[in-house]
This record gives C-alpha cells, structure tokens and sequence, in this order.
DNA sequence: TTCAGTCATGCAATCGATTGCGTAAAGAAA
DNA sequence: TTTCTTTACGCAATCGATTGCATGACTGAA
C-alpha cells in the first residue's frame, strides 16, 4: 500500500511528528534531519494523506462551489464555465481543490453537504442562495458570492461586473456615435442583474429622452418579434442596448426582415462578447463581461477571507465596450 | 461545535458502533434502538464527518473529474460543461462529490494528487492523459476517459460520440438532397477526434468522388479563406461538412461574400449544434453532439465499474442529425 | 431443561495524520 | 564549572468515524 508518514519516519530513523513537522514547516528542524527525511520521502514515493491531515487538523484544503443551475442549459453557459476555470486555477496554485455542486433547488442541502460533511474550508455561493433562511445556517462560515445578491440589507463578501456601469457604456457609446431613441431589449425583468443593466440604461439617457425597454422571454424569436414591432411604430427607435447576444440575434434578424441598415439607420450594442457576437453580420459591438476576471477576483477574495480573516468586502468589476460594426455609424 | 457520532451515541444511550452501523444500514438494529438513534441525530442535528468517515473506511466517496484545458477557452467550452453538469447530476444522486482540476500540462501531477492525496475513489480523465507513461502511475485504479484515447492497444473505459458516424450522417444527408462535391471543412488535423470525422467523410462519399479536405488553424478567418478559395476553383465543392460552428460561419460569409446562394447553391453541414448555430442565415443543419449524455454515460459507466467492478468497456454514442435550412435544396 | 444458534450491541483497535507537552542536549551567561 | 535558555525532537492524545471480535440475551430444537 502507499507509503504513510510513520514508514517515513521509521526509514529516516525520527519520529512521525518529526516527519509532519517539516512537512508543514511548524518548527526548526536541523538540516541533516531534513535531509533524511526528505530522502526517505522520496524514496517511498510518500504522498501525505490529505484525508488524514484533515481530521486532524479540522482544515480539508478543499473549498465548495454552489452554481444554481435549473436546467443543464445554465450550468453549461460560457459565463459559469470560464469563471469556474478561473476559480480552479487560484485555488490549485494556493494547493486547494474545488468541488462542485449543481444547488438549484436543493440548495440549502448542497451547501449543508459541503460545510457540515465534506468540510471544505470555504464556499463560493451564487446570488440566489443568499436568503436570510439560509444565512442562519451558514453562520459566520466563510464565504463570497460569485454576483451581486438581491438584498442590499444582507452583509457578504461578493464580486460583480458592474452591469449599471456596463449598460452607461453602451448608451454613451451610442450617444457618441450620434444615435438618437436609444431602446433596451431583452432580458427577463426579474433577474436582478437586467433590473441594474435597465437601471444603468435609463440613468445614461439624456434628459427628456423616453426610455423604452423591451422584455422577452429569452428567445431570439421573441426579441426578433418585440424589435419588429417597435421598429414599425412612427418614432421607431434608433439603436437598441440589447440584454444578450440571443436578443441581439432577433434584432438583426427583424432590420434584415424590415430592410432596416445596420449600423447605418441602426445602431447595436449587445452585452456579453461570446465567441460568436464577433461573427454576425454586421459584427456586434459588444459590453464585454470579463468572466474569466470575475471567477479570479472571487477566488482572490475568498483566500483573502480564509488566510487573513478580513471584513466582508464587495468587489463591482469594470465592464469594457468592445467597438465593432454594428454601432458604427461613422 | 458539531454533533459528533459519540453525542449522538450518549443521548440515545448506545455505543457509537451501533449509531455507526444504523448510519450504514450494516447490521440488524432493533427497532426500538434505530428510533432512538434517528431522535437523537434529529435533536443534535447531526451529520455524520465525511473526513473521519473516510479516513476509517478508505473510501472517500469523492470522484475526480481532470480536464485538459490548455487555456480558459477549452474550460469554458459548452462542450465540456455540459458534460460536467451531467456528471455531478448522476454523482449527486449517488451521495459522491466531484472534484474537478484542470490538469493541462501538469496532468500528471494532478491526477497524483487526487489519487493519492485527496483519495477520490475514481476518476474521469481527459483521452489526453491516456499515455502508457501515466497508465503506469495509474495502475489499476478505477477511471473512465471521457473520450475515446488516441491509442486502440490500451485497454480503457470509455465514452466517445460516433464522430465517424456523424460524419458519414453528415454526407449521406447531403447527398441525400442532391448535392455533389461535398469538401470537409475545418479542424485541426493533428487532433484525434477531427481524423475520426474525416474519416467517416470519407468513406460515405460515393465510389469514385474525390475527397477535399481543408484543415484550417480553427478559426472562422481561416475557414472564410479555405471555402473562398475552394469556391473559386474550376470545380468547386457544392457542399461543404464544416468540422465545427466556426467554420461553419467563417463558409458562410466567404459563400455570401461570392454570391453563392445556401442553400440553393451550396449546401452545408456543421458538426456541434450550438445554442447560436440556429441562429445565423441561413440556420445550420447540424450534426448534434449530445454532450450532456456524454458525461451522464461517462459517469454511469463509472459508477457501474466502482460498485460492481465489471470489465472495461467502451461506449460510442450515436449522434443525430439536426435539419435545417442550410442544406435544405428541395 | 439444556444446548446450539442467531440477534443485538458493546469494546477497543485502527485509519494517518497534527499538536501540546515534556525533555535531553547544546549554547550562553555568570 | 554551574545555571539558565534555547533548540530539536519524541511521546501520546486526538480528530470522528469504521469494523473485527466478544458477549449476553433470546429463540427454537431435542
């Protein structure tokens, strides 16, 4: 079987707590033992057993992530997936694992799981489970939240783009080009982050200008209908902040449908730069969401929390504009 | 602190075995006792130490999911998580946890690390790691590749989509419509599962139809220069099996930009069904990777091999053929 | 009534580390 | 040289479960 530290031990003539300790670095220990110890290591091949140390030490190197994904489709978006990359890439560098688990509906008991039986030392939560029923019980263990809670009344540590600053960028953007009857459109109104970007919208406006959004149900057929229409009206809209590349999709098919020129009689901005908002015709200026950014920083923050126990903290992440055609009117 | 096994044990006035066995359902517990046992658990809310538990049984009820992400993208990739999600489904409803790490070059190391320090009892591994060097380390420990390895001679458990038969769907569709000339489109030849494809290509073109195969450095740019030039030969393709969505759309705009009409003139097929490949003009015909059954079979055949230690086996997933416009001549 | 055979449960070792306490040896101070 | 600190390391308890062995109580057969 493997090698334990007691085979360490007896190979490098100490005792096992020799052994841990220059494993752990807790205590000054002569060089020559070192060096022994360290061959004995390596010739038995030893691998500490973390399972071990962590009984003992009641710290498991591990910390949790909680996404809430109702249905595969969200788990799997680009958004989670980069950020969990990121997450995993700090996390290893610092010499802890990463579990996941898929909340959704479950998730007090995903999170229960984590804390009360598999011990992880740390967890990284989604907004939607930041809900005073479940704060009773995740008490003082530490966490951030990957997003901006609802409640502003709660105390968390959490990292967010700045989707009000995002949405700003993108009316002034368009404002710049000289666009005029600037309309948002997509996105489900209840989600928290479309009510900030709406927020962002209107507060960019000019004065006297009419806000105009547009919600859908998400689909690119329902945002293709919603912007048909808007667009026949008598003072239809001159450019459109649009919730997501799925909205922005509908709306380039509705200009088409209606031989409406883009970005010449219409301007574009969408959020979320995906692979693929660079490939459209005309190519989409996009409110680039750094995702990759958001896991880093949460990560960043969590081992902050857990090394050097400080407050709770709230990080918003500038949003860029990544100018293409589709707002270029110039 | 935490209910431990023993609180639980001294307010139902038993030993701590017994709570043990009646937590493992291991032996023949009375009545009477087992409801005392649940009270007490239920009074002292009680969850039972996975780490403690571990480290007694050796088993750790944790499996290891590595990735092989050279960059972010790889990670992010659809593909992969939807994979990912499917997987902690089927491992969440069994009680295991997944750890994922993102091994890159460092596979080894990491794959060490979850066997050898963190315990996990299985592991899925990328068709990258399969090298005889690792399967040595490896030794007999229980893992599936999700994936099918370069290598034929190693004995593994795996599971892979039929690119060879998506491929050969992918044509005889084409063909079944009327088109003549079909090119394959795309990919980087270096990599495994793109030989398998064209493969399939070739070999359901008809007797005597010349294959055309044009590799491009993955991105849409590269793709619009290969189909534009393939179009602009004497004998040009009229239709094209595009190695993934990028292609897909890189052929599109280089058919536009010569005036070549999708479907009319040109047909085309595209491998990955993307949320977006329905979207663009004309919406693709797309040979669908089911990548959510991928994971979920991986996982299942993972489980089966853990808990009934059955042979290896290898599992190849039919993909389906999604119509749509683009190859849609009739 | 007795004896063998379950049944239900307790005892104590064990898994592989960590860590507080104790101590011999070495060095410093007097 | 004696006494006082450090320094380097060993001893043994501990973390919270699991599990082989032992045992008393009970059941049924002879």
């Amino acid at each position: 079987m493997a090698a334990t530290i007691h085979d360490v031990a007896k190979l490098a003539g100490v005792n096992s707590s020799t052994v841990s300790r220059v494993l752990n670095g807790k205590a000054t220990i002569t060089g020559e033992t070192k060096e022994k110890i360290y061959a004995a290591m390596k010739r038995l091949d030893y691998h500490p057993n973390s399972v071990a140390r962590s009984l003992a030490s009641g710290l498991s190197g591990a910390i949790g992530v909680v996404v809430d994904a109702q249905d595969a489709e969200a788990f799997s978006n680009v958004f989670f997936s980069r950020s969990l990359f990121a997450i995993e890439q700090v996390a290893q560098a610092r010499g802890y694992n990463v579990i996941i688990t898929n909340g959704g509906k479950q998730a007090a008991r995903a999170i229960e799981t984590l804390m009360l039986e598999r011990k992880v030392d740390s967890l990284i939560l989604p907004p939607s489970t930041i809900k005073p029923s479940l704060l009773a019980k995740i008490g003082d263990f530490p966490y951030v939240v990957l997003g901006q809670p609802d409640s502003a009344k709660l105390s968390a540590s959490w990292v967010d783009n700045n989707n009000e600053q995002g949405a700003e960028l993108a009316v002034q953007h368009l404002l710049g080009k000289g666009y005029q009857g600037i309309a948002y459109l997509g996105g489900n109104q209840g989600a928290d982050f479309v009510k900030r970007r709406v927020k962002g919208y209107q507060s960019a406006l000019p004065r006297g200008a009419e806000p105009l959004v547009l919600p859908t149900d998400g689909t690119p057929e329902d945002a293709q209908r919603a912007a048909a229409a808007a667009l026949q009206t008598k003072a239809p809209p001159g450019a459109f902040v649009c919730n997501d590349n799925l909205a922005a999709f509908g709306l380039l098919k509705a200009a088409k449908a209606l031989g409406i020129a883009v970005p010449r009689e219409l301007g574009v901005v969408t959020f979320d730069n995906y692979p693929l908002a660079e490939y459209t015709d005309p190519p989409l200026t996009a409110v680039d969401i750094d995702t990759a950014l958001l896991g880093e920083q949460t990560a960043q923050l969590l081992f902050q929390r857990l090394e050097r126990k400080t407050a709770n903290q709230q990080i918003l992440l500038e949003t860029a504009l990544i100018p293409r055609e589709s707002s270029d009117r110039m």
